[in-house]
DNA sequence: AATCCGGGGAC
DNA sequence: GTCCCAGGATT
């Protein structure tokens, strides 16, 4: 299929039933692109939009997020993941405030330049926002290009990428690239969808090579899968009266910056941290359960201790006394979430209690 | 080039 | 349960 037909026919269908009303397309701003472009990187959009809404009216302009503590740009990120995204766009906010004088970049360079901004997200900003003639490559892109020019082999692999960039920037029309961009998006996320695609509805039917083919379910090529390795932490819930004990991780790497149970390879370890502080009081297991990351299953097992005192626990590292009552605005990570939300609606777990087991 | 980084939605 | 998603940083 020629280009200029390529994309005449993905701009015409844009007209008609592309995405015009989500929240960051309304008074569209560099600032909200960007806001958004990150908080949608490996994230679907239903699952953003309150998230933005949220980030919106507690930080409304890039300043005021430079300006904002990062704990509290953490507790708005939340249940997100990939917290990283979360520091990155901190720093970054705080780069334009002092690079740029509070003013978003317009410059492709300057703008990939900010920490947690690729290729890919620095293009879907300025084409979405400015216009300016830069071709994407998210999953939805990568995804339609896969199938129409049946590009074989998994994204993953630097030949297959490259070669999915090339066609993206062949295909991406010099004119009405926002919403080009925006409307290739829209077709892989309604139209051209992971399974069942709704191939008589797209304004590409006539030259995919998948469609004729039916062979949509080959494309894009699937990672090879792996087994995930298994390990056990072992997570201590020290409580005194409302409070329970948290330790912040460190800035980087898993739930970098959140604030987490101390953790620890086995229950052995637990108990010697426990006894070297000479803290007293009789350990109780709550149920286990597994939390499974991308790259491998933790079981987690919580082991609640109540103490006398709340102090002499901020050895190493922040911690803090969490509220559960009060909560304070730090970030969290998803199976401490749970934990807490647990030990509000069960204030003293089982056999604490002095009741009996069954 | 390969690995790391989460949580949730779809199925 | 599995797969994958509006990717980027790190090594």
């Amino acid at each position: 299929m020629q280009t200029l037909q390529f994309s005449r026919l993905v701009l015409d269908w844009y007209d008609k039933f592309g995405r015009k009303s989500l929240p960051w397309q309304q008074e569209k701003s560099l600032y909200k692109v960007w806001l958004s472009e990150v908080m949608l990187q490996q994230t679907q959009v239903a699952t953003v939009i309150p998230y933005f809404v949220r980030f919106m009216a507690r930080f409304p302009t890039v300043t005021s997020l430079a300006n904002a503590p990062l704990d509290e740009v953490l507790h708005l990120w939340t249940g997100l993941g990939y917290y990283a995204r979360a520091r990155n766009l901190h720093k970054a906010a705080q780069q334009v405030a002092q690079r740029h004088g509070g003013v978003f970049p317009q410059n492709f360079d300057d703008v990939a330049a900010l920490p947690g901004v690729g290729r890919s997200t620095a293009g879907a900003i300025l084409s979405l926002a400015l216009g300016q003639h830069y071709p994407i490559l998210d999953g939805n892109v990568k995804r339609v290009l896969a199938r129409c020019y049946a590009v074989s082999g998994w994204p993953g692999k630097k030949e297959v990428e490259k070669r999915l960039w090339q066609i993206s920037a062949d295909v991406t029309p010099a004119a009405g690239v926002a919403q080009f961009n925006q409307a290739m998006m829209d077709l892989g996320a309604m139209v051209c969808t992971r399974t069942r695609p709704k191939c008589e509805l797209c304004p590409l039917k006539s030259g995919c090579e998948a469609c004729a083919s039916a062979s949509w379910a080959s494309y894009p090529g699937k990672k090879p899968k792996q087994t995930l390795p298994e390990r056990t932490g072992y997570f201590l819930l020290m409580q005194h009266d409302g409070e329970v004990f948290l330790a912040q991780r460190p800035p980087s790497g898993l739930w970098g910056g959140l604030f987490c149970f101390p953790q620890f390879e086995s229950e052995e370890a637990l108990r010697a941290w426990v006894a070297s502080r000479s803290i007293a009081g009789r350990l109780t297991q709550l149920t286990a359960f597994r939390h499974t990351f991308s790259h491998f299953h933790l079981d987690i097992v919580p082991m609640w201790l109540s103490v006398s005192s709340a102090g002499a626990c901020m050895d190493e590292g922040a911690g803090l006394w969490y509220n559960l009552a009060s909560p304070p605005s730090v970030g969290l990570a998803a199976p401490v979430e749970r934990l807490l939300q647990q030990l509000r609606s069960e204030p003293v777990p089982c056999c604490a209690a002095q009741s009996n087991e069954d």
